[in-house]
DNA sequence: GGTGTCTGTTCCGCAGAGCGGAACGCTATT
DNA sequence: AATAGCGTTCCGCTCTGCGGAACAGACACC
């Protein structure tokens, strides 16, 4: 019996998460380009099968052949698919408006992350109009322990999802990065408590930021804003950054229809 | 036996064809969300496969599911792909700064364009400091007989890919289009012998756009760069701005190992 | 509150798609 | 020449995953 290979109990196809797989090698990867031999023992998949999945993939533009070099890469077809997907977020349009005001109100860049695969991703931001200003990247992911969006899913996402990220490895992203299990509980505890989470620099050096999350009917967020900019704007005014963003992620939750105004209570 | 549905003639897996199939729907479908037996009557495979598709795809982030309503949409990991994707073209860093120079000394946007499933995509664009401005959306994905960036790909491409353009429909994007099948081929005519292609509101009203192809070793065009503005800014100097857009691709034709630096003679 | 008609989801047995070890051409390197 | 690496192809056996049909909800309509 092979190992489970995929998260969900469902009956799915094998092959298709394969080929996802293959697909998300070339995003993680630090190579711009991979080989068949290269993926093949990554990936633990025999060479003749990541060559077949590469042709299908190939088929659909998901992927790039350079008939030089014969090495693989990502396909123009996947900006495709990302445009297509950033068109379907209604929340990017509904929030839109709040996330404008809070920029102005704050004189910083605003950001919003959604999670997807036990990561965060730059969906949308707005920037203000300034000379010194932060700029994150739409569609960049990171992982779940460093910086104030990451802890602000954490913190309120299932106990299933933070443990399985608190158990595994705590890499330091920068030297503030909170790298111990123990501190890390202890600061998500206190985010859970008074509702939004502070970072400074420790994801990106130089960088702060504060974040909350919004959520919907149901008790995981949906998504999570953040305020951020250079560290040392941020250090004297946290508290007065944290009020005008739980005012502006508060009234968002109640637009998608979430009940209890601030998730302070127990 | 089953028509055949993939390309080229390989030995690939009609699963992986099949999931990419379902991705491409909800990129071109008008509705940003899709229900199983739509997706099934519409690709015309079983409602059980669509549904283990569908499953494993949302294992991976790839599609989305409403808990709600049932339906299904793009996922977040989709963006992850195109950050990836767009990090990977080594085109687009080579070109950034002749794209740059080109929209400095035009004063109006310039569009990297690459192919992808008999469509054009935008992959890139640099815009001037200019209160008006035309601005093109990165991964937004074109016909291949509309506007300059099309024709100019259209006229390079090889006889098999262009007829196959030629025999399909010509829909009238805006009122100037061209629909006819010889006018198109007396302008591709054209567009070939001279080097470059001028639209004046065929892809969009009210928008001009001069066009030239980027070729590497081979013959056919590796990308398409584009300057494009307000159509009354470009009526008087389409001239003008098809040498200094020549002298760019020109220039990137040789870097990527192009030979004759005019394809105009035979 | 039946009754009909949509959904999406699950079941299960049979069949053929596709897995993978091995062989095959390449191109470099020595 | 020989070796070692690559990507690609071959082919027989196996077990994945196809698909018709049954099922479970959600609505709508008298």
């Amino acid at each position: 019996m092979p190992t489970e290979n995929n998260r969900t109990g469902e009956r799915n196809v094998a092959a298709i998460e394969r080929a996802a797989d293959v697909l998300f090698l070339f995003a993680n990867s630090d190579n711009q380009t991979l080989g068949v031999t290269e993926i093949s023992s990554t990936l633990d998949i025999s060479k003749a099968v990541v060559h077949r999945i590469l042709a299908s993939l190939r088929d659909r533009g998901l992927v790039a052949l350079d008939e030089e070099s014969r090495r693989y890469s990502l396909g123009p077809a996947v900006l495709v698919l990302a445009d297509a997907y950033l068109d379907g977020i209604d929340q990017r349009s509904i929030a839109a408006a709040a996330m404008r005001r809070l920029c102005a109100a704050t004189n910083e860049t605003v950001t919003m992350s959604v999670l997807t695969g036990g990561r965060r991703v730059y969906v949308d931001q707005v920037t203000p109009p300034m000379e010194v200003k932060m700029t994150v990247q739409v569609g960049a992911s990171y992982p779940l322990h460093a910086g104030a969006s990451s802890k602000a899913f954490l913190a309120f996402e299932s106990p299933e999802v933070r443990d399985q990220v608190l158990s595994g490895d705590l890499p330091a992203v920068t030297s503030e990065t909170i790298t111990s299990r123990s501190d890390l509980e202890r600061e998500l505890a206190e985010v859970r408590t008074r509702g939004w989470a502070v970072s400074l620099g420790e994801r990106e050096s130089g960088a702060g930021s504060v974040a909350a999350p919004v959520f919907d009917q149901g008790d995981v967020p949906v998504m999570v804003l953040s305020v951020c900019g250079p560290v040392e704007r941020f250090r004297d005014r946290v508290e007065e950054v944290a009020g005008l963003l739980l005012t502006t992620t508060e009234e968002l939750s109640r637009q998608f229809g979430h009940r209890e105004p601030s998730p302070a209570g127990h």
